[in-house]
DNA sequence: CAGTGGTCTAGACCACTCC
DNA sequence: GAGTGGTCTAGACCACTGT
């Protein structure tokens, strides 16, 4: 883009996603995918895209710190952005459901519960879902497939409303949170921590692997846009199966190491 | 803090990171370190911060950001923003150099070179150096201690220009970054993919584990300011030793899930 | 030096949450 | 309906990069 007539870029992208800035970063995102500027190559300047788009500075702004978020393009003082890669970016609904990135890839995602538990909620799970001393949880044991292979055991940490509400989704459901999102419970931010784990006799059954085997381990907490604690898992995959990239920056790092929990 | 008497507390908080809103942010971040609001609390307004700090709206809402991009808080419409949690946030460079991580943990970090070639790149450094067909790159074997204890072998693969100002650094150094940041080489953007790795014989050798036994892999891509590619690396870890952290959100993710490279 | 992104301000309107 | 964050605008000045 940016060589169209005027500000057509952003109409012509359609029902976009509401808000305008969201609009320009895909287009930006389209073109930078498309290789409209290279790898390494550079952007057009802000003022340039404001005058393209027909939007502020600020608005252009808004979008780009975006692409610079997802690792797509540097920023510095005085020179124009550069291109960093074209990697196809996953949205956070792709990274908390893995049936939706499952599907995304063209693999065909399965899911069965395997046991379903109520009992007192563990110091760690006390802490995590802000529970009080006597509170309980719901825990689920879930395997998950990719086109029939078994590729990950997962196990969920639910508080109460949460859990009697997963409790209710049959045992084959390819999804669990689709069906959550419908009941209005929705996902919006999660704290993962990935090391690596044994196998226990349930990963051993559930994945065919050898008690003890190393798998990859990806434990996470998840809030609803209130900030109250919806979940607390963690998943444990077959190694080879999938691999965690991160992105992050001078002006911006998500990503952590830490000394391994004891 | 917002209790003390005016627009003090970014004075206060002394030679602060130069931008008006990184100092709000840092003093945001000890004030909530501080649990002045609790976890799960609701921070003050906007336009009150704007008010206490004696700065716009608009710089409030950009130290903000930063604190939501760290996971600390959360942010939707109508409400006030609440804690998540109060995790202290690393900084790039803890994350880069493993001997600045070590040394904020208060261990003692060593490393030696066990070995140096200079060889042509295969055609992934070359893609990922970006770097011609005939292309030469330098590759650094080394070893990486926390206290003595072995934990972590890094292969260093780097452009010729950079691997020749790290081949003139002592094989014992502990910081190969510092060094490197002296002589104005500067890293300011990383790519990680996280996953599983079996020990070869020189992780065998070096960290004193059996043949294919599992570690814990980091591929990096790091590049400067300049989006230029700086190194290319794949650190592999003693299980136990650590684990990555990483914070996203409905508002912006840089974590990805994908399928294992073959 | 000109060009570019970084920072900051001031004000406006809207969409949403919660009482 | 009041309060709050999300979006957008317009303009200003500064710090830095490159020629």
């Amino acid at each position: 883009m940016v060589t169209g007539s005027e500000a057509d870029a952003v109409a012509g992208a359609g029902a976009g996603a509401g808000a305008l800035y969201r609009r320009v970063a895909a287009d930006l995102r389209e073109a930078i995918a498309a290789g409209e500027y290279g790898s390494g190559g550079r952007l057009p300047a802000e003022q340039a895209l404001a005058a393209h788009y027909g939007v502020s500075r600020g608005t252009i702004r808004q979008a780009l710190a975006a692409l610079r978020a997802n690792g797509l393009v540097t920023s510095r003082r005085g020179t124009r952005r550069v291109v960093l890669g074209t990697t196809r970016v996953q949205s956070f609904s792709e990274l908390v459901s893995f049936t939706s990135w499952a599907r995304s890839l063209g693999e065909e995602p399965g899911g069965r519960v395997d046991r379903i538990e109520r009992r007192p909620a563990t110091a760690y799970e006390r802490e995590q879902l802000r529970l009080p001393a006597d509170g309980e949880v719901i825990l689920v044991l879930r395997a998950r497939t990719l086109s029939g292979q078994p590729v990950m055991v997962e196990r969920s940490v639910y508080p109460l409303w949460v859990g009697e509400l997963v409790a209710r989704i049959p045992a084959d459901a390819v999804s669990h949170t689709e069906p959550l999102q419908e009941q209005g419970v929705v996902f919006a931010d999660a704290d993962h921590t990935i090391d690596l784990a044994a196998a226990d006799a349930d990963d051993a059954r559930l994945l065919g692997c050898d008690l003890a085997a190393p798998l990859l381990r990806e434990r996470r907490r998840s809030t609803d846009p209130s900030g109250a604690p919806l979940e607390c898992s963690e998943d444990r995959y077959m190694p080879g199966t999938v691999a965690f990239t991160v992105h992050n920056s001078l002006a911006g790092s998500a990503l952590t190491r830490r000394q391994a929990a004891p």
